[in-house]
This record gives structure tokens, sequence and C-alpha cells, in this order.
DNA sequence: ATCAATAATAAGTAGCTACATAATAAGTCA
DNA sequence: TGACTTATTATGTAGCTACTTATTATTGAT
């Protein structure tokens, strides 16, 4: 028989290993951890390797890190999610209905203060407001209240948004170099509920989002989510 | 005067670079980008340096990775936003307001089957069951309503709830490996909305996590929000 | 033509070195 | 004592090589 496998591990399986010692209270909250290279010594393997890790469970809440300060524990864990918001077409056909689209409303307005505020565009500025239903196998799906900035996103007026959603035309025609994302549930107006399918006062999900291209907004969607809707997300960490 | 300043460039600068290329439309919706290789040539830098921030660009949604495969544009980009859910006492002092607690009710009983069925307990399983509000700064902040298992969190049973919210001593007694999260909005029923300062009938963000140790379930909550309260975030990209 | 074995390819990973950066600790001088 | 400077330290990053793995493309046998 030749020598034992060598039975290299990889920079997960090291991640695992100290996740199990914080687990494990080996190390407790607040605690600080071995150096990078130390770690490497004990584990037997290289300190990029290491890093690798480290870097891994930092960035899922698990652990902090400072230079020259050393790792530690976090004290008060945080459970990070990530959250998928997928265009709202590929989310209802992967969910396996159909998707359907009416626009309601179109308009070239000024838009009240909050959303000139929110989308940082001068007061008075004319920006196009778009009022649409997303439907989910002819039923109400998501009701879109969007403001787009014209400046930011040109095209946007002479697209028929009969045809195409404004979620769509934008996500394909100019990506996003970031966004604001707010959670929160509000009750049904009555002209919200008669779209949605919902009682009057009902509660919806609203998904407020900016979108931005570099400091310039592009659009302001708030969405209201039929009843039942619900956003469903596991952890970062594995 | 000497040569010109080497400039080297990091992972983030060649990150920023190709998402440039993908924001000017260089390489659009569905495009195969160059190999790493290639990438690294033309932007004289190592393919180390490159894979580290196509791995972050592919971490952030924008583009897909398959070996062999290439690299590719997402045709949907998807918004992809990185949700912190503290400890509520973490939450609240965090936001310059004094945190307080009050427990509502506490009792070991069998829960009902969609609890068991969420916690993967076998059903009958008696659970601890613990009702209690969080306040910032006096007023209603939260509302929780958590199942606690035994048998995945032995000592919960001996701990003085009225002092020590559980939210509290599970996240530093029991550190949890993954947990599922869902949002929705739900109507405030009369003895919620008593609790938690809200009418009748009022929207409600409710967060609904189960948090797990392996396979096993630690522990379901699902926390009614006070009315105004909203879950902020950013993207996931720089 | 179909399917299986094989080669080629591009991303992924491990290990190493060298250096950069940030934060702390130690020292120095009024 | 206090403010400033300097050294130290641990993480962060870049670059390189070598190897692994997943996937596609090609080849070959039936």
């Amino acid at each position: 028989m030749s020598a034992p496998a060598p039975l290299r591990q990889g920079w997960k399986d090291i991640r695992d290993t100290v996740q199990g010692w914080i687990l494990s209270r080996r190390f407790g909250p607040g605690d600080k951890l071995p150096r990078d290279a130390d770690i490497a010594a004990e584990l037997g393997c290289a300190r990029s390797t290491v890093q690798r890790a480290m870097q891994d469970l930092a960035d899922s809440g698990l652990i902090e890190r400072r230079r020259k300060g050393g790792t530690h524990v976090r004290p008060d864990p945080v459970a990070r999610a990530v959250l998928d918001i997928p265009v709202t077409r590929v989310e209802v056909e992967s969910a396996g209905m159909r998707h359907g689209y009416r626009l309601i409303a179109r308009a070239l307005t000024a838009p009240p203060p909050a959303i000139a505020t929110a989308m940082r565009v001068p007061p008075g500025q004319e920006l196009l407001w778009v009022k649409a239903l997303h439907l989910a196998d002819g039923r109400p799906y998501i009701l879109e209240d969007r403001w787009i900035c014209p400046q930011t996103a040109p095209g946007i007026l002479s697209v028929d948004l009969n045809r195409l959603s404004a979620n769509e035309w934008l996500v394909h025609t100019l990506p996003f170099t970031r966004f604001d994302l707010r959670l929160r549930a509000q009750s049904a107006r009555a002209d919200e509920a008669a779209l949605l399918g919902a009682a009057p006062g009902e509660a919806l999900l609203v998904i407020e989002r900016v979108t931005w291209q570099q400091d310039r907004a592009i659009t302001l969607v708030t969405a209201l989510a039929a009843p039942g809707y619900q956003l469903v997300t596991g952890s970062a960490a594995p």
C-alpha cells in the first residue's frame, strides 16, 4: 500500500472547520480568533486559503476582521440574507405561471416633492409616470407605480408601454449600478384593491426601489404585491 | 523625472472596468465575455485578479460563469440585495433608541401542524412557545411569536424569559448555521393591534424566520413589526 | 445515426512570495 | 502629561505556477 492520501482540504473545508469552532464554543461571541497564519499552521494549509475562508465567514456576518486588530467572533451575530429581485416577468415564469401585463396610466408630469427628493431631481422637473399591472396566470400579481427620469433614460418616452413593461425595457436597456430597497406593509386603497383583487384595506407588501446609474436616478418603483405574495430567501452562508 | 508611475490596478478596478463594458453596451445581455486570460492580457494584470473581479460580478448577479462555457452577461439581470437582520436590541440601539422588552406569554405545548411541519419536528412534539414585545423608546416596536425546540436548544427551559429575550439568549448561546426567511404583509388582529399600538386591521410587515443548526430547527419566529417599520437595504455590488 | 469514450477548454482552487494598508502599540520630545 | 512620530503587526491584495473540475466538443465504435 502507498502512503495515506494527502486529502488536501479546500477553503470551504477550512471555513466549515472554523465555523465549527465557533458553534462548539471553542471561540464564543467576542472572542479573538488566532491569526490567519496560525490557523494555516494548525490546519496544515496555506495562509491564502485561510484568508479566503475567513473572508467568507466575514461576508456572512459571523466574524469581524480588522487589520492589525485581528479576527473576532461577532458579539452580536447578524442574520445576513441575500434577496434576489428579478424582472417580474421572469419571476412569474420561473414559478411556472403565465405572465401578463396591462398598462393602466402613463403621463409626463412633475412628481410630488417626496418622489423628487428620493430621486434627487430638482422639484418641478417633469418625469414619466407609469402605472401598470402584472398578472400571473391571469390573476393580479403586482401593481407598480413608477417614476422614470427621461434625462437618465433617454428613449423611454418613445417606448410603447402598452406592449412592453417599463420594468422589462429598463432592465434590458439601461443596466443600473446600484439601487436602494425599502420593504414595508400598507393597507390597500379602494382603487388599488380593485386592481389587485384585494379587499379594501387589506394588508399589502410594498417593495419600493430606486435604481441609479452612478449618481443619477433611473427610476423609482413602488410595487404593491397582491395578497398572499411573499418574499422568500435563505441565509448568505451555505 | 522618473518613469511614469506603474499605477497597478486592483481587482475592484478590473471589476469596475468590466462593469463599464456592460453598462456601455460593449457587451449586452446574453453576450459572451472574453476569457479571464484574455481580459487579463487586455487590461495588463494577472488572471487571478480577473478571476476575483469576475467572481464578484457573478456574486452580484450581473454575470454568469460556467466552467468551459465561459462568462456571459446575464440575460435577465437580477437586483441582488443583502439584508441584515440583527438582534432586535441591537437594531433598536443602533438607531439611537432605548430598547425595552416585555414577556407576554410562555408555555410548553404542542404546536399547530403548520409550525411542526415548517420546523420538521414530529407532530405532537412539545415546543416552547413564547410571545414577547420589543419596545423602542418605550413604544411598541416588534411583537414576536416564537416556537423553540428544546431538543436543539437545551437550557432554554431554565432561562428567565422575563429578564432576557429568547432572541438575545439564542443568538448568544446557540449560533445557527443557516436560516429561512419569509417577508409578507398581514392585517393586525385585535389583540395584536392593541399590543403594537396599531389600529385593528392595519397593515403590518411580518418577518418569519426559521433558524437551523445543521438539519435541526432551533426556532421559528413570526415577528410583527409596528406600523411605520420598514426594512431598508442596498445593492450587493459596490 | 446513436451512443459512449476521449480530448480540449475555461473557470475554480491551492500554494507560494512579495508588498500594501490600516490600526495599534511603543517611543520621543516638548 | 499630552501630542506627535515611528515601529510593529495582522489583514488585504497582486502576481505567479500548478493543478483540478465541470462542461463542451470531438472522435470512434457499434
